[in-house]
DNA sequence: CTGAAATCGATAGTCGGCTAATGACTTGTC
DNA sequence: GACAAGTCATTAGCCGACTATCGATTTCAG
C-alpha cells in the first residue's frame, strides 16, 4: 500500500520514461521539448526568459542549449544591443519538429488518461493542482519569514 | 491551461523539492531514504536486492551508497560465501536516522493532502493508481512484441 | 564621466537516474 | 576438472536539475 508520495513519485517515473521514449522517437530528449515548445511560440528568446517560462534555472537552459546547438537544433547569438544577452534561434531542423512533436505530445496524454472517464480525468487534474498549490505555499513559505 | 502531463510534472517538481528539503533536516538527500528505508527493514542486503526494491538500477544504489558510506551512514563488505556479492549495512549514524526520518516523511504526506477530503484523496490515489498502471504497459507492451 | 551596483550568461561541482561496457567470481556442463 | 555461461558490482559517460561562483556588460548614482 504505497503512499501519496510513492504513488506520484512511481507514477512520475513510469510517465516520464514514457514521455522520454516518445521525444527519442524525434531525436529529443524529454526537457528539450520544453525548450523548443518556447521557441515555436516566439523565435529568438534568452537563457533567462525561457528559464522562466519553463520554471526552470538559467543553467539548465544553458547546458541544454549547448547539446541543443551541437545538435543542430538551434543557433546562439548575442544580441546586437544588449551584449550581456544571447538570443537562441532554431534552425530548419529545430522549426521542423513542431508539428510532429506536437503530435506526439497529444498522443502520449490522451493514451495516459485513456482509462480514466471525463470525470475522473477532471477530479485527478483538480486534486493535482491542489496538491501542486498546497506543496508550493508550503516551499514559499518558510523560505522568507520576514517577507520583503 | 495545462494538460496533465505538465500539471502532474510540475507537481511532482514542487513536490520533490519538498521532500528533498525534508530530508536535508536530517542531511539526506532525497532518494538516499529510501535505500536507508531498505536497509531498516533488513540490514546488510545487496546493492542489487535494494535496486530491485526501489525499482532503480543498480548502478544508481552503488553510486548512493558510495556517497552514504562517506557520509558515515553505510559500510561495505563482501559477502563470506559469495565474493561477487556486497552487502551494504547500517552504521550507528544511519540506524539512528530511522526514527526521525520516518516521522519527517508521515509529516510531509499528511502536509501535502491537508487541503483534500477523504474522497478527493481516495480518488486521487485510484486515478493515479490507474495512470500507472496505463503507462506501465504502455512502457513494457511495445519493448516485447514476441514475449519470450 | 567615472565608479559602484545590478543583470545576465557561462562554468564548476553535486545529486539522482539511465545505458553500456568491465571485471571478478560462481555455476553448470561436458 | 576445465571451460563456457551466467551473475554481480563497479566504472564511465550522458541527461536533467540545482546551487554557487565567475566574467562580462550595462546601468545608475554621484
Amino acid at each position: 500500500m504505497p503512499d501519496f508520495l510513492d504513488l506520484h513519485g512511481s507514477t512520475n517515473k513510469v510517465v516520464r520514461a514514457l514521455a522520454e521514449a516518445g521525444m527519442r522517437r524525434h531525436g529529443l530528449h524529454l526537457g528539450q521539448n520544453l525548450l523548443l515548445a518556447e521557441l515555436w511560440r516566439q523565435d529568438g528568446r534568452t537563457p533567462g526568459e525561457i528559464a522562466a517560462a519553463v520554471n526552470v534555472t538559467t543553467p539548465t537552459v544553458v547546458k541544454m542549449a549547448t547539446r541543443m546547438t551541437a545538435a543542430g537544433l538551434l543557433t546562439r547569438r548575442r544580441d546586437e544591443r544588449d551584449n550581456r544577452l544571447v538570443r537562441l534561434w532554431l534552425t530548419d531542423a529545430g522549426r521542423a519538429l513542431q508539428g510532429p512533436v506536437e503530435a506526439e505530445r497529444r498522443s502520449l496524454e490522451q493514451q495516459l488518461t485513456a482509462d480514466l472517464s471525463g470525470a475522473e480525468r477532471e477530479q485527478l487534474m483538480q486534486a493535482l493542482a491542489k496538491v501542486h498549490r498546497t506543496a508550493t505555499d508550503l516551499l514559499g513559505g518558510p523560505v522568507e519569514p520576514t517577507g520583503h
